[in-house]
DNA sequence: AAATTACTGTTATTTTCATAACAATGTTAT
DNA sequence: ATAACATTGTTATGAAAATAACAGTAATTT
């Protein structure tokens, strides 16, 4: 169970644990593959086939303990004492993240962000403190911040992005439009929304 | 070539062409796979992978002329006229992203924003009006929007969703978190931040 | 002129992911 | 008691994507 899970499986992992935690305040402690699935808009196969390789096994006839379940991927997905996020560059889209979080109750906390724009440093945003970038290495050391996410400006992404490798970071989601390159021990997942748009524009043509 | 390409290439060709707008401004009027492999933190074979698909083809020692390469991806992804893009719920996240797109010159050009809170409706955000959701199917018609990005609450997107496939929209971008459920010939892309944000605290987990 | 080099374009292989097929088994219906 | 059913878990197959292998060729070097 230690062994690295793919990727698309543990992407649904967490949406399964969503849905689940939906699904338990309607009062029912059991769920069939077939109805996780179709909460999700996938198949029962994949379902099964995901649950099989976290080995956690149902009830011939009775389907899956929902509680256990939510446990189980908890255990998978999440630390022991959670861990700890940080958002560097405090423009438009930075606050918009950190405000959607402050809401959230996950074992993700943002407990930090940075800006570069003295204006916006050393005030409190979403109810997180927000620091020079400056001081960035030194407090995500300090605080042991293993993920960041980076919305600053694509020319300063890159600096950043070493900057943090240097730091010991070890997951980045990154929202600017500029590709990075970390080490291999860093995990890097892109979102470049401008590319998104464009692939949704392609597939919508006509003809 | 008109055929259509894997989704990971048309991903690509977005991410190419912006690389290449960028190295145009550079004065270079050639580029060679294994530049703009370096561009995009990618392999040389990867790109002329996917320049053979779009039946591109560059001259030997010389590399690629970067004015072509950029104008035939145009031809791929754009259409004639553009496509036109409404931003539905203007809230955080979808002020964000109006005037994220407000600066940008592309082939989308977003022209409508829509919510139901009568104090956001009837405003004009980022150069764009906010029409009250009633209006929706009326203004998508009549506009020829083809594509749409959801950035309403959970509970709402699902609504929202059947709505916007009933108007024949072409193509969703999907920021809630609620898995959507459209027909074939609607594209459909989620992101889905929590989801992302555990995938990657998974992989950056020590152990 | 022959060999080497530096590229492109294509085919072959591998890897990752999704789907299909089916065996196993307790439950319900007859 | 037997047959039909509903559901899980696993193996087999297929599809999509990435990577590797290599053939072709013009320019450059020897
Ligand atoms: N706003 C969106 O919806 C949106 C959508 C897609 C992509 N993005 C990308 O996300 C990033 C941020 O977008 P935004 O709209 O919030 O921009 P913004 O200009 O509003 O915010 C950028 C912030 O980063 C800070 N910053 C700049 N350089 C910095 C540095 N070196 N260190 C620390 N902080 C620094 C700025 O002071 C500013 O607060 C950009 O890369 C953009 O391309 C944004
Ligand atoms: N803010 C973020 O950074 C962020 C990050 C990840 C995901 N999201 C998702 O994006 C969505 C929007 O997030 P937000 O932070 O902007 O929320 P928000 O509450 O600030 O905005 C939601 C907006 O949608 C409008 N709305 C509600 N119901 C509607 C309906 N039926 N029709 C039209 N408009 C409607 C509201 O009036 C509001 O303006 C949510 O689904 C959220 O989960 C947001």
């Amino acid at each position: 169970m230690n062994k690295k899970l793919p990727d698309k499986t543990v992407e649904r992992l967490s949406q399964y644990r969503r849905a689940l935690l939906n699904y338990l305040s309607g009062g029912k402690q059991h769920i069939f593959s077939h109805e996780i699935a179709n909460l999700l808009h996938i198949t029962a196969v994949q379902v099964r086939r995901d649950l099989m390789l976290i080995g956690y096994t149902g009830t011939l006839r009775q389907g899956y303990d929902v509680k256990e379940l939510i446990e189980i991927i908890g255990k998978i997905i999440d630390t022991r004492d959670g861990q700890k996020v940080a958002v560097i560059g405090i423009g438009n889209l930075g606050r918009s993240i950190m405000g959607y979080f402050s809401g959230k109750r996950t074992r993700l906390s943002i407990v930090a962000a940075f800006d570069n724009n003295p204006e916006k440093t050393d005030k409190i945003y979403a109810g997180v403190q927000c620091y020079h970038i400056d001081q960035m290495a030194e407090i995500i050391k300090k605080e042991g911040i293993s993920i960041a996410v980076i919305s600053v400006p694509g020319e300063e992404a890159v600096k950043v992005a070493e900057t943090l490798v240097m730091t010991g970071i070890r997951g980045i989601l990154n929202f600017s439009p500029k590709p990075l390159n970390v080490p291999a021990h860093v995990y890097l997942q892109e979102y470049d929304m401008i590319t998104m748009l464009e692939k949704i524009a392609y597939f919508a043509k006509k003809g």
